[in-house]
DNA sequence: TACTCTATACTTAGAGG
DNA sequence: ACCTCTAAGTATAGAGT
């Protein structure tokens, strides 16, 4: 009786760049899975809020997020504000910019109230898709694509103003560190966004079904966008 | 001879939520380093961008990133870009904020190209720095954090640490195997961020340190950046 | 590109320090 | 809170479909 293997089974790999490309996509594609399996699992294990970002080889974005990525990276950007380094001897230029800044702080925070009303009005419907998302949160790119397909008009201008805050606040606090020069290929129509929200059947755990949905719809990055963003976070 | 087994070895449990406080603990820590592992090793096998945070079970935040998390973090949003819905009985409302937007988008953009010109003046510096982070990524946030004190005490020290950098890029060079494990403790009051940067030792798979320290500075969240970041992102 | 099948490599639950 | 040890549960490399 010749029993001949028919696989070798898992073989050991350094832990260094794959080298041939068909097989990186492989791996990155089980890896990736399993991932965000995990990550899964620790949600529901400790009851944790958690979000993942990743870049695939092809560039592609792949989301997970529980609650969603946005009120997590969020909740990250409140404790760990985005900043960048400014040379010392510049200093007193930033000093005039503060007159500035602090007159757009007024004015943005007007704009702000005025978008907290508006958000009180859109609470319901919020409340029903919250209230769904909490028990399927994993199901929550389909809503959010609907969503914001709806929207999309309008998203760009929220995106005008989100980032204005966001430099403003930048701006006024000089607390720095690093500016590592990001790109952040804006222009892209190639705006690939796939975003991922899994369930894990916590009983079958060879079950891992994974949905993929391209999220990202007509790139809203106007002309305002890519100003405000240039090279900055 | 009698064997008495000193351990069941690794049970299964459900995945569900864990009820017992000190277990649930326990298993946050060993997960949350065994995904920052998963996701350190799928950086290196396929060269990607990822980045990770979680809130633990006592809220603290911990992320893992390459290069940096913030940087995916903006790549993510310029892709996803956040939004909010908005009634649509709003839209007339939406048309008058335009005009202020328009204006604070201008003022913000020649604001920016200040900052760009500072920007400039950094390189130098940010040169030296980024090409060890290219090596390095996992250290980042030590030179982030070092960067942040330094900044409080301004140009002089700033000096100090372009040399430093000189030195130690010049020393990893000679060993760069042996980097995993490294404390990037600061001050930080009761700052509730975690950062955590990896090595995996590719060689070694059973090694894997992980490091924790709180990374976040003074919270700067003033009133300022409350305000903007007031339900919105 | 994605799924299946193996055998093996890796992770981790539980108990003790 | 973190390390160690062990055994069992999981993930996954490689090859085939």
């Amino acid at each position: 009786m010749s029993k001949k293997k028919s696989s070798l089974g898992r073989q050991k790999i350094p832990i260094e760049k794959i080298p041939k490309k068909s097989h990186l996509q492989v791996t990155f594609s089980k890896r990736r899975s399993g991932l965000f399996k995990k990550a899964s699992e620790l949600c529901t294990l400790c009851g944790v809020e958690i979000t993942i970002v990743v870049f695939s080889p092809a560039d592609k974005a792949f989301s997970f997020g529980h609650p969603e990525v946005e009120s997590i990276i969020d909740r990250y950007l409140v404790l760990n504000p985005p900043h960048e380094s400014i040379s010392s001897t510049q200093q007193l230029v930033e000093a005039h910019r503060n007159a500035n800044v602090r007159d757009l702080n007024m004015q943005l925070t007007q704009l702000l109230n005025h978008l907290e009303m508006e958000k009180k009005r859109g609470e319901e419907l919020d409340h029903v898709r919250k209230a769904r998302q909490r028990q399927f949160w994993w199901e929550s790119s389909t809503d959010d694509l609907g969503f914001h397909e709806l929207i999309q008009l309008k998203a760009s201008i929220e995106e005008l103003k989100k980032n204005l805050a966001k430099h403003v606040s930048k701006i006024i606090m000089m607390d720095q560190t690093n500016m590592d020069s990001r790109i952040i290929g804006v222009n892209s129509n190639n705006g690939l966004l796939n975003r991922y929200d899994h369930a894990f059947d916590s009983n079958k755990s060879d079950a891992a079904a994974f949905n993929v949905a391209p999220t990202l719809p007509p790139p809203n990055n106007n002309a305002y966008y890519m100003g405000f963003r240039h090279g900055y976070l």
